[in-house]
DNA sequence: TTTTATGCAAAAGGTTTGCATCGTT
DNA sequence: AACGATGCAAACCTTTTGCATAAAA
């Protein structure tokens, strides 16, 4: 599974021995090929028509289950929590201004400075992020 | 000003118009040469102390105003924000089992991929977080 | 039938805000 | 004297937790 698929996440809970809940199944489709990083929030208020006994304490049960069976991300980079379908190592370009967010492809080439170059430090992941601005925002800042 | 010192974040607060007050001067010169990363609550447990009557409030507005007039950088990364004296662009560890952050050097030379080479996004800057764990959990994972 | 999730509400941080008072300038 | 900062408390948001009910296996 390299960006993972709608199956292949059920699977993996049902591998891990959790159970296959409509709300459950209703969170994997919507964070599944959701390319803007969505919030739990924002996952809410997307289910809450369809499900309007939903709780948002659901959705994070629910984020949480995925994150920890590797089906998504949790990204924290300030605010609420981020939640990204694509678990391959990749990198994020964050708009200061509207907070959208994007993946961006890392280099082919090593994640910059060799790891093992850091004494007394085990790195296990690296994590870079873009900060700036969005195409979008970068045209209003001119004109505003 | 590279790593600031305390004369240099008093001048500056005094230049962007804000007062000198004592609370603003402990908390200057508890950040300054901390090399903890400390969040607003540690910073407030140390000055108590000194200031039994200093609430989190000013803390926080403390650091926000240093951060605004660029004495010091906001760190968001999950959990509470945490503040670095040093203002110079330069990357972070930050073990996942106890939490500690030391500063990582940036190597010399680019902070890989182009950073014009993402369309349709203005970066402003970069920002690497190493993750993994520090020297005394790693021993003390071994051992677990 | 057993086990686990849901919904709800409440709690637990972290951070911000409003307002009267106090201290710098 | 004027203005901005402080202290305090309350509000706000995000996230977690406890418990009774409900649903999946």
């Amino acid at each position: 599974m390299s960006i993972a698929d709608r199956d292949s996440c059920i699977a993996a809970l049902r591998e891990a021995g959790l159970k296959i809940t409509p709300q459950r199944m209703a969170v994997v489709e919507c964070l599944i090929g959701d390319e803007t990083h969505p919030t739990a929030n924002a996952l809410y208020e997307r289910l809450r028509p369809r499900f309007p006994s939903m709780s948002v304490a659901t959705i994070y049960n629910t984020l949480s289950a995925l994150d920890a069976i590797g089906c998504c991300r949790r990204l924290e980079l300030g605010g609420p929590s981020r939640f990204d379908p694509n678990v391959q190592p990749h990198d994020h370009a964050v708009c200061e201004r509207c907070g959208a967010m994007r993946d961006i492809d890392r280099p082919l080439e090593p994640a910059s400075p060799p790891l093992h170059a850091l004494p007394g430090f085990f790195v296990e992941r690296v994590e870079r992020i873009y900060r700036g601005l969005c195409a979008t925002c970068a045209e209003n800042a001119q004109s505003a």
